[in-house]
DNA sequence: GTGTTTTGCTTGCGTAATGCAAGTTCTCTT
DNA sequence: AAGAGAACTTGCATTACGCAAGCAAAACAC
């Protein structure tokens, strides 16, 4: 999308936010996940976002493929890049959890529906992190 | 900020969206935790934002409990609610080096330096999480 | 097969957010 | 006290967003 771009950050963050920082992108990917949304009216009534702009964004989201539409079955759905939002979304969500107001949902996983959330891990190891401990260091 | 509700939704992505959701913010944010941006003018040479923008983001930050200000030096800083936005930051730049292109800098932790991910975990066990295998449950 | 509703958008127009550039105040230096 | 830089503020143009209405095509009703 034009005029939202971050010309002057040379990073992913800022190359993320320019794709997946509008209005509505996050909400829109959570609701094709997990309320299983996939007709435009589904977003619609779902989400009470306007009509020319959910055009837009779905519009969008299929550009930079985040998304999928198939015109036979008139039905959008998640990429593999627009599921690995996923854990943006969660992140998120948990933040609005605690520091905002608790919503109506929670994550869970397998048959027992164990709650799920988002941690910072060893990327060898997988060992927990503390958030405190992180820096960053120029990539070599 | 106003204007930017999500009226009809009522969870817990939508309320963080309305309040970190804004342009710049997780830029902000992540320049404040890696950079050590403290002052006005820090933010606004790392960043390139137009110093009304600034101006109005940092305040409304404040106001929502995010960032910190100190009158006497003058420094901004994070509260903790802002700390715990860095896994919100870390998931979307990841996700940014994955789908969109690698940055220059990784988040490391320890003596050694070690790369850092997110992670989607068992609340109780830490153990990791297939992402396919979430869904969502009402709270009871 | 023809009228009606539903779906899936597009268009017009007003409002809010964002950005650039210039101006202002305040402090700090010399 | 005079100049410089930091930290904003103000004015104005551009872009994004939102509401409401319109419109074409498909599904349904009879």
């Amino acid at each position: 999308m034009l005029g939202r771009l971050y010309p002057g950050q040379d990073c992913a963050l800022a190359r993320a936010l320019e794709l997946i920082g509008e209005r509505w992108t996050l909400l829109i990917v959570r609701d094709a996940r997990f309320r299983g949304s996939t007709r435009f009216g589904d977003f619609q009534s779902s989400l009470g976002i306007a009509s020319n702009i959910l055009s837009r964004r779905l519009e969008h989201l299929i550009e930079v493929g985040v998304m999928t539409f198939d015109p036979a079955t008139g039905a959008y759905g998640l990429s593999e890049s627009g599921q690995e939002l996923l854990t943006v979304a969660m992140a998120a969500t948990e933040w609005g959890e605690k520091w905002v107001a608790p919503g109506p949902i929670e994550f869970v996983h397998g048959p027992a529906s164990a709650p799920v959330r988002t941690a910072l891990v060893d990327a060898q190891t997988g060992a927990p992190v503390d958030r405190k401990a992180i820096s960053v260091r120029r990539r070599r």
